[in-house]
RNA sequence: GGAUGGAUUCCCGAGUGGCCAAAGGGGACAGACUGUAAAUCUGCUGCAAAUUGCUUCGGUGGUUCGAAUCCACCUCCAUCCA
């Protein structure tokens, strides 16, 4: 099976704009093509990470890819998909998230070698770019009409849309057509909330220089509910292991529903299709295994094969009655914070951060949410002593938030 | 620039002088049931030294015994007119 049909079959392709050409391009691994990722936060998210997974398959496959960092499509943030205006970055910050970004791409992509990716900023061209100039070179080719009518900016059509915001469709692109020229990359690759953008740019392209350049999306991870993966209440699942723990990481993939988990595999792990298609009928206590497989394959793939066997055993420790709590995350009490001896179980689990206020945490007792050494706690003012926290105090909150408490 | 409408807690949204820490819904969290899933049911959802006190309804000042609610000014947003 070629790359291109293998996109297919793991349902990785949203939109293309002349299927056979592409796929004869990127079949035969002549394909240069590039994907944008705007520098929004300082670590890479679930999105970002099926985008780079395709640059691989790509790269795989032959072809080159070119990393493009938002260093200037930064400054504007693009409206896509969104009912508000993004909150403006300065340029530390952006430099600072570019920076970021660049470190983390380097796990996914090779720099080096054959068809090695390249890197670059878009900084480098938008920042320098001439108002006048601009308008009439680029500003003459794109109708107001056109771009009014485009999916992405109808969603802002009743909130607003600055014309800040408006115009980041015609910066992307001019970065298009600028990697077109300079780079002689004819491809380029987005979330599929990207395609008016990035038709944006083929056309231009078009116009400019009467040449054709292609455009495909990748599906958006949804759920069964249509709501975008990768998200959590405390917001994005990120690939920083220090924003997002690989336990974190491994238990959010752990949890998926039931009718997501084989879409996860097929979209986000390199699984030879065979072996998904053999999960297909999996239900029951065996689809829960393939939920595992999922968390198992995505940490390797983040944070490495010994991350990912570490919380794979932290979680058979606390799920499946393992008695290995070597990995739990752990919190170093002091003499300090005793009284008397002992310290008050809401106090405690403050200084875990187990909780945003004592008011959430006497809630949660009340409500036998806590449990300490596997004993229910239901005195919001239960003494744990010295002995209990020099053994290691394991503290439950909920079914799936464990944490250990130390004295030194 | 002009006219009108608006800004309420994590989100949507009710409240137009005291009975308001503020209805209702969503989400989140906890409990039961389970497979670390879904669905369902129950509880809960500002903070704290917790039958009480303190802070919160875009901002600042004012009226009043008392303001989310009334007045003035300001900021931001939407719609219509230019």
């Amino acid at each position: 099976m070629q790359i291109y049909e293998e996109l297919v079959a793991r349902g990785l392709i949203a939109q293309v704009t002349d299927e056979e050409e592409i796929r004869e391009l990127i079949n035969s691994g002549k394909a240069k093509f590039y994907i944008g990722f705007d520098p929004t936060a300082d670590s890479l998210h679930v999105g970002h990470f099926m985008a780079l997974c395709l640059m691989k398959r790509l790269q795989m496959a032959g072809n080159q890819p070119v990393v493009l960092l938002g260093g200037g499509t930064g400054y504007i943030g693009d409206p896509s998909g969104r009912t508000d205006m993004r909150s403006m970055l300065t340029p530390e910050t952006i430099e600072h998230n570019c920076e970021c970004f660049r470190k983390q791409m380097e796990r996914f992509i090779d720099f080096e070698g054959e068809n090695a990716a390249i890197a670059v900023n878009n900084a480098d061209w938008l920042l320098k770019l001439n108002y006048i100039e601009v308008l009439r070179e680029v500003g003459a080719c794109f109708s107001v009409n056109n771009m009014l009518r485009a999916e992405c900016y109808k969603q802002r059509m009743e909130k607003g849309l600055s014309f800040l915001e408006f115009n980041y469709m015609i910066m992307q692109s001019y970065d298009f057509y600028h990697l077109f020229k300079e780079y002689g990359c004819n491809m380029q690759f987005g979330g599929d909330d990207q395609w008016s953008n990035m038709l944006g740019g083929t056309e231009l392209i078009r116009k400019k220089l009467g040449k054709d350049a292609y455009a495909m999306t990748i599906t958006l991870l949804l759920n069964s509910e249509g709501k975008k993966m990768g998200k959590t209440a405390n917001g994005a699942v990120w690939l920083d292991p220090n924003k997002t723990s690989p336990f974190e990481f491994y238990q959010y993939w752990r949890n998926v529903d039931d009718a997501d988990v084989l879409n996860c595999i097929r979209m986000l792990t390199f699984i030879p299709l065979e072996e998904i298609n053999a999960m297909n009928d999996w239900e029951g206590a065996q689809l829960n295994k393939a939920k595992e497989i999922l968390a198992f394959e995505l940490t390797s793939l983040v944070h490495g094969v010994e991350e990912a066997n570490k919380a794979k055993e932290a979680s058979l420790a606390l799920f499946a009655g393992g008695s290995d709590d070597s990995n739990m995350p752990t919190t170093n009490v002091t003499e300090a914070d005793l009284t008397d001896g002992s310290i008050g179980i809401i106090d405690l689990m403050m200084l875990c951060k187990l909780g945003a206020s004592k008011s959430e945490i006497r809630r949660l007792i009340l409500q036998g949410g806590v449990t300490l050494n596997d004993e229910k706690i239901t005195d919001v003012n239960f003494p744990v002593t010295a002995d209990v926290l020099k053994a290691g105090a394991k503290i439950r909150k909920g079914k799936k938030v464990f944490h250990k408490a130390v004295l030194q």
